[in-house]
DNA sequence: TTTCTTTGTGGAAACGCTTCCAGTACGTTT
DNA sequence: AAACGTACTGGAAGCGTTTCCACAAAGAAA
């Protein structure tokens, strides 16, 4: 069936062991017959097998990336860094989708494992330590990005979640609003709660109240957004401004409040987190927080390489970026008539 | 270092053909020995090595995607199908980015080759029809989707770009515009092409020229969608209505327009192509043709599986989706004072 | 009782590769 | 002249599986 390394020690005259020396220039080998190997290869077409070779040099050129949704787009450029720095060093990325869904998480790491890769970037959801740990373990290093795993000494790669959070609250504070609503994301993920611990410090910094009606619990989606804005602009007094968890919710906030008669930013100040690629886009464009997605992809990448080549060893590593609040559009001053 | 049928094998005080029989359910086993074994196997954590078993069974659960970038929104749509279906089948994918970089496409799918993947969906720029034939010639059966490659035998999942741009560019004459330009995509790609095609066409059935001074051809982006607009905007008369080769490419445009001072849609219409998910949510909500991309990935990994499951040999089949026109807010009847 | 199935089991070969080990044929040093 | 590297080469073991084959035990048929 396919050329095997047998196939071109035959066509080239020369045994087993030189044909593997040749190919991986591992042991010397003389010129003339270098070449002999090299046009047998050709001229075969060649292709050596990966999977036989990992079973000896017990490494894969493969690596896993787990994350909830490809179509949530945040996860696109962090893919795309993951993939770049990989392509480079001449690995292979496995991409999964969990959805959030524990289950599918567990099942994913499973695959992976049974596929031996040499190491996992993990951006999950629910906190899945016991298996992440048992990867640990076994030598499988992990680099965990974007969420938080809680008392897993692995790498990490995050965001400041809180920082973010109350820059952008305060920002709202700063342009007068005392009634900022937020429309939060999933309640289990650290990232969700991270935002509201933000939301919540920044108001009490500024002397506000943190008034638990004003705060929507939901998913990182449009249509949850909308059903945060629905239920957050129907409190009365009507808030004047919101924290949405992300640029999602902030997008189906803005819908449901054009649905209900209100302008934004006029009568409605609205902030988002990620800063996707189309925020900027949408009409107003979107004031936000942003993450450095495809650098968080990248680094995380570029640690998971390290440790897989050995070169770092030893406790968890931690790199936390500083998000960066970008003011655009969907924001402005309170005006007189939302008093009251 | 990691546990092996043979380490369970031991434990279990059995043989490993025995181990390999338990863990397949192939051949009678009797029901204590099994317990024992699935006992130990569970004991030990064992997970099995796919590469092994990969180099006698000859199949990998593993298939390859190729994309140009996972960054373009229509792409993460056709990459979820494709892994919602194949994580359905237990497979897993290896996703590629080749920026539409021939040499890029190249390494890629020798990695995948390397890597024995057992299928693989490709969507490329350039024809790379040797390549591809290889993979065919060596059993390897490959699924080509949104765009065609000339002259390969396989299975294909394609969309009619000619008739969506022919509905879109008609549904502009219908409103009246009689200059319509065309921001088109990559001169390179099929699918720019036949889009450029349709354009043509609908001219012609209505009897309009097609002038090629309002063809601008450019990248499937929104920089150049900005670039088309500026050279198409500066037109003298100034066309009133833009077919754009995509949604990225209408976003450029409008957003160009407004730098001139123009209004979209009172003072331009725009119909983009995709229909990616913030389309609906831009202001104006934009007017496009939309693609069925998650059901295209879904429908592109489903052929790839009766391939490689051997249900399904022989010529290539296509499938073609006929898109949809989604009338949204960005095209309008022509003004009177857009005359001259 | 003997022979034949059937059921359960283990050994060993094979998959494609790397790597260790043992060679051969040289030219260099003593 | 003998002894010793040194450059090159091939055989064979082993990586973790599956699968073919042989074999033992036991019950069914002769």
């Amino acid at each position: 069936m396919a050329v095997t390394i047998k196939d071109v020690a035959r066509e080239a005259g020369v045994g087993l062991a030189t044909v593997s020396r040749v190919l991986n220039n591992s042991g010397p080998v003389s010129p003339e017959t270098r070449e002999r190997v090299l046009a047998a290869a050709r001229a075969l077409g060649y292709v050596p097998n990966l999977h036989a070779r990992s079973l000896v040099s017990r490494a894969t050129g493969t690596v896993g990336l787990i994350i909830p949704d490809i179509t949530n787009p945040f996860f696109p450029a962090v893919t795309r860094g993951v993939e770049d720095a990989a392509s480079q060093a001449g690995y292979t990325v496995f991409l999964c989708n969990t959805d959030n869904d524990p289950a599918k998480e567990e099942t994913d790491v499973r695959k992976l494992r049974e596929r031996c890769v040499d190491g996992i970037i993990f951006v999950g959801s629910q906190a899945r330590r016991k298996r992440l740990e048992r990867l640990l373990q076994d030598g499988i290093p992990v680099v965990v990005t974007d969420r938080e795993v809680p008392d897993l000494d692995a790498d990490s790669v995050l965001v400041d979640n809180n920082w973010g959070a109350r820059a952008a609250v305060r920002h709202l504070i700063d342009l007068g609003h005392t009634r900022i609503a937020h429309a939060a994301g999933h309640r289990q993920t650290p990232t969700g709660q991270d935002r509201y611990a933000g939301y919540c410090a920044a108001l009490e910094e500024a002397g506000l109240p943190v008034d638990e009606s004003l705060v929507f619990w939901g998913e990182f989606t449009i249509e949850s957004g909308i059903q945060a804005g629905q239920v957050l602009l129907g409190r009365s007094p009507r808030p004047t401004a919101v924290f949405a968890g992300n640029d999602l919710i902030a997008l189906g906030v803005i819908r449901a409040a054009r649905e209900a008669g209100l302008r934004v930013p006029e009568d409605l100040s609205v902030v988002g987190f990620d800063d996707i690629p189309l925020a900027a886009l949408v009409s107003p464009p979107l004031t936000t927080v942003r993450q450095p997605a495809y650098e968080m992809g990248r680094l995380a990448m570029t640690m998971l390489l390290e440790r897989m080549s050995g070169r770092v060893t030893g406790a968890g590593r931690h790199h936390v970026f500083r998000p960066e609040l970008i003011l655009r559009g969907s924001t402005r001053p309170r005006s007189g008539q939302d008093l009251g």
